[in-house]
DNA sequence: ACGAAACGTTGACTTCAGTCAGAGAATGAA
DNA sequence: TTCATTCTCTGACTGAAGTCAACGTTTCGT
C-alpha cells in the first residue's frame, strides 16, 4: 500500500474526527451522559423494544435497564410491557422526551450548518459532492458477505428486488417459474449456498452457488442494490463465491445471463469468464460463461 | 441553508464517525485507557512539556498528573524537571514507551489500509482526492481570526513568510525597509491592529489595519499560507478587518498593491474596492484601491 | 525584594461506563 | 407438562473520566 495514500487517509481521519468529533459530541455536549442521549435517539418517535435497543447499541442488559430507569425518572420515557410477548418491554418517549430528542436533532443540524455556512455556494457544492464520494467509497469498504439461509428475511428481500429488476429490464419481463430453478433447498449446503451482502447489518445484495458435484457450480442470483453499484462490490462477491467453490473442491464456475444485463456481462468477462455455447436451456439467457475455479492468494473469502 | 445539504453533511458525519469511530478506537482498542493512549501519542518521540499536553488535550492538570504517573509506573515514560524553567516538567518516552506508541501508529495505518485495500486502484484515487477535497473545505470552516500583538511569535512567522513571498514574486525583489512602514507599534490599538489567521492554533495567515484617524485605515500585511489558498479565507479576513474598522468608526479602507499579486487584485476588486489614483508613494505599488467601510449584517467580526 | 502569576502535585470527591452472576417471569418446543 | 430459552431486572463490582480546592515551588515584573 502506498505510504502517501495511508498518510492522506490518516490525515483525513484525524481532521474529521476532530471536526465531527461531534461523533460523540453530538450526544455529549447535550449535557447528559452519552448513553442517555444515544438511547433517546434510538428509541425514536415510535418507541422501541428494549431487546432491539440492547442489540443496536451493544449495551449490557443490566446497564441498559439502569440507564433507562434514569430516563424514566427524568420523565423522558415510559417503559411498558409489550402486550404481544409479556417478557418483552418497550420504551416510548414522553412529550418532554420528544423535545429532548429534537434538541439532539438540532445539534446535528447546527454542526452541519456550521461547516457549510462559511463556504461560498461553489465551495459548498464541491464539499457536498466530495462528501458523497467519500461516503460511497468508504461504504464499499464496510461491506461484508454472510452465508445465509435462502429463507432468511434478508435473502427473500433481495430475491424480490432481484426478480423485480429482471422483470423490468428483460425485453419480455421475467417470471421465475419459467426460469431454471434455484430453489431454497438448492441453495443450502451441501447442494449449494447463498451469500447475502450486508452493509451495517442491512442487506444490499446477494449471490448464490448451485453445486453440480465437483465438476461445476452455477453462479445464481447475483444482485447488488442500485445505489451501491459501481463500487466493485459485485466483483468481490464473485470472488467470495469462487472461494466457496474452491473450498468445496469444485473445478469450474458456470453462469448464464440476459443480454440486457450489460454491467453483469462486462463484469463476468473482465473477471475472467469466457463465453461458451449454451450449456442449458435457460429461456431468459443469451450468453453462457464459464471459468475454471482458482484459489486467489490474499483474498479473504468472506470479509 | 438547504435542508438536503444538511442531510448530506449529517449522513457523512454519521458514516465517518462510525467508520473512523476508530477515532476513539484507535486509542481505545489498545486495551489501555484512552487518555493514556492519547498522551503516549502526544508526547511524541521528542518528549513534550506537561503544560503543552494539558493545553492540547484539554485535560485537568491534576488528572494529567495522575495519568502520567500511571504511565511512569508502567515504565513507558519519564518525567523530569525542565532545566530551562524549573517550574516546568517534561515527559519523554522510554524505549518501551516508544514501542507502545509505534503500536498505536500501526493501528492507525491498519485502519487506513483496511479502508483502501478493498478498493480498485481507480476507486482509491477517487477516494483520496475526494478526501483531500473534504479536508481542505472543512479546514476552511475551522479557520478563525485573533487580534494579536505584532511581536507575537506567530505574527513574526507570518511576516517572515509574507516578505519572503513578496521578495520572490516582485520583479525586483522586496525590501521592507524601502516600503511604507507598518511597524509593530503602528499595528497595535489604537494606532492599528493585526489579525492572525489560525487553524487549530497554528498560524496560517495575517492581515492588518493602520488607522489614519476616522477618515481612513490602510489594509496591510494581507497574507494566507499557500496551501490554504482558494478557500475564501482572505475574503473572510478582509471582512473581519472591515468589521474592525467599522467598530473603530473608520469611514474608508485604502490599500495599495503590486501588479504581480493577481489573486489579491482580483479579490480586492470583487470585494468592492475601486481602483483610484496613487494616494501615497509606496515604491512597490502599481495599484491603489479604496472602499467605503460598510457594516455587513450577519457577518461575525471574528469567528 | 516582594507580590503576582505560572506550573505542577495531592487529596477528596462525583459521575459514567462497563461487567458479571443470579433470579424471576413468560414463552416455545418436545 | 416439563424443560430449556428468552427477556428483563437487581446487586455488587471495577475502573476510567473528570472536577475542585488547597498547597508548594519557581519565575517574572516592578
Amino acid at each position: 500500500m502506498n505510504p502517501n495514500s495511508i498518510l492522506q487517509v490518516r490525515s483525513f481521519n484525524r481532521l474529521v474526527a476532530e471536526r465531527i468529533g461531534a461523533l460523540d459530541d453530538r450526544f455529549l455536549q447535550a449535557n447528559r451522559p452519552m448513553n442517555e442521549s444515544r438511547l433517546l435517539w434510538e428509541i425514536g418517535a415510535n418507541g422501541e423494544e428494549l431487546r432491539v435497543l440492547r442489540d443496536r447499541l451493544d449495551i449490557d442488559s443490566g446497564y441498559l435497564t439502569r440507564v433507562l430507569q434514569g430516563l424514566e425518572r427524568q420523565g423522558l420515557i415510559k417503559i411498558r410491557t409489550s402486550p404481544a410477548d409479556r417478557r418483552v418491554r418497550r420504551a416510548t418517549l414522553t412529550q418532554s422526551g420528544l423535545k429532548e430528542r429534537l434538541k439532539l436533532d438540532k445539534r446535528s443540524d447546527d454542526l452541519a450548518i456550521d461547516i457549510l455556512e462559511t463556504l461560498t455556494e461553489r465551495q459548498r457544492r464541491l464539499l457536498l459532492s466530495a462528501m458523497e464520494q467519500v461516503e460511497r467509497l468508504i461504504q464499499a469498504s464496510m461491506v461484508h458477505f454472510d452465508i445465509e439461509d435462502p429463507g432468511h428475511v434478508d435473502a427473500e428481500w433481495c430475491f424480490r428486488h432481484y426478480f423485480k429488476e429482471l422483470n423490468a429490464r428483460f425485453e419480455n419481463g421475467f417470471n421465475p417459474e419459467q426460469s431454471i430453478s434455484a430453489d431454497a433447498d438448492e441453495l443450502v449446503p451441501p447442494k449449494g449456498l447463498l451469500l447475502v451482502v450486508r452493509l451495517r447489518g442491512e442487506a444490499i445484495g446477494c449471490g448464490a452457488l448451485k453445486f453440480h458435484g465437483k465438476q461445476f457450480a452455477e453462479v445464481k442470483r447475483m444482485w447488488i442494490i442500485e445505489r451501491m453499484r459501481g463500487l466493485g462490490i459485485a466483483r468481490r462477491l464473485l470472488r467470495a463465491l469462487e472461494e466457496c467453490a474452491a473450498e468445496a473442491g469444485v473445478r469450474q464456475l458456470r453462469l448464464e445471463t440476459n443480454q440486457t444485463l450489460h454491467e453483469a456481462i462486462a463484469l463476468y468477462k473482465s473477471y475472467g469468464f469466457s463465453e461458451v455455447k449454451a450449456f442449458n436451456a435457460e429461456p431468459y439467457a443469451h450468453h453462457w460463461f464459464q471459468k475454471p475455479v482458482e484459489t486467489r492468494r490474499g483474498s479473504p473469502a468472506r470479509t
